[in-house]
DNA sequence: CAAAATCGTTATGATCTATATCTATAAAGC
DNA sequence: GCTTTATAGATATAGATCATAACGATTTTG
């Protein structure tokens, strides 16, 4: 009956309840989200692409022509902190940024023909790396899902 | 058929799409965490609590005595970030960090009395609003979301 | 034409996150 | 035992993220 110890001075191993933590849907939606992001940083390594410029090249291949206010609205960014993210993949050939003839003020965000090459196998890489985790799991469920998160994602929007 | 501007100064309200990155549901699940995490500070504010001190604290109450490096694992978090976290809370006295004779290395952390009450109100309050962010989802519904976040969490980790 | 608002931008600070390194302690290997 | 190796907590630091104020240019409002 005595105390077993791990022993060693290898690192503390005794288990840790986080059941309290796990309650809380919240909680298992940041893990879940934390893995998705690990896993999403090292699919977009290779494309030298992070999650905001994907999604910015999205939604630009998605929107040709929108706004730099546009696309901050949708990325949920601030627009001081789109700037360099423009910056960069105009930078790098991938958009174009055209100042709009009938609004001076505004910029007109296009894909050019290689963002739109590489937007489209980063896309790929990310699909297949999605369907890894999502592997083994129900459709039926995984639809589920996605009908929960908009349900929250309203709740939480509309009712402020 | 003439092209009906938004006239007016007002900000850029065309339509955005972003069905692109719908299709993916890490960008469900992001987008859902964000109204999450923003609900979580705000409820979290009268209690001066942010997300990582009223994790950690939840973590301390399950597991009385448990270290800084344990509780940094558990947290996913980086043991040099957790030291701030730690010195915060012992020094509004809702935790204590005692050196463990059997290893003067480790400490052991615990929640004082006060620390305790805090926790409780401040879980309270967080069920609370949690519950209004799930308003008029199916339960079922919920438990199929935990069952899937969890599935999505260990095929992401496990498979490394 | 004057006033107000928006767009992109710059600057700046706060926060978050990751890494290298230090000490003190403890265990492992010989 | 004594040396080597490893861990715990802490410090310092750099990078990335994120939010806010303010400016010039431009456009619309009144």
């Amino acid at each position: 009956m005595a105390d077993r110890r791990p022993a060693r001075t290898a690192p503390d191993t005794r288990h840790v309840s986080d059941d309290a933590l796990r309650q809380l849907v919240g909680f298992n939606i940041k893990r879940a989200m934390n893995v998705i992001a690990g896993d999403l940083r090292t699919t977009l390594t290779p494309f030298e692409l992070r999650m905001v410029t994907y999604s910015a090249l999205t939604l630009i291949g998605d929107n040709p022509s929108l706004s730099q206010a546009q696309l901050a609205a949708a990325l949920s960014v601030e627009r001081p902190n789109l700037v360099n993210v423009i910056e960069e993949l105009a930078g790098r050939g991938l958009i174009s940024r055209d100042r709009v003839p009938t609004d001076r003020r505004t910029n007109a965000l296009r894909l050019t023909t290689q963002g739109a090459r590489l937007l489209a196998q980063a896309t790929e890489a990310v699909r297949a790396h999605e369907a890894q985790l999502l592997d083994g799991i129900d459709p039926a469920d995984i639809a589920t899902l996605r009908a929960v998160l908009g349900r929250i994602e309203r709740n939480g929007t509309e009712r402020i």
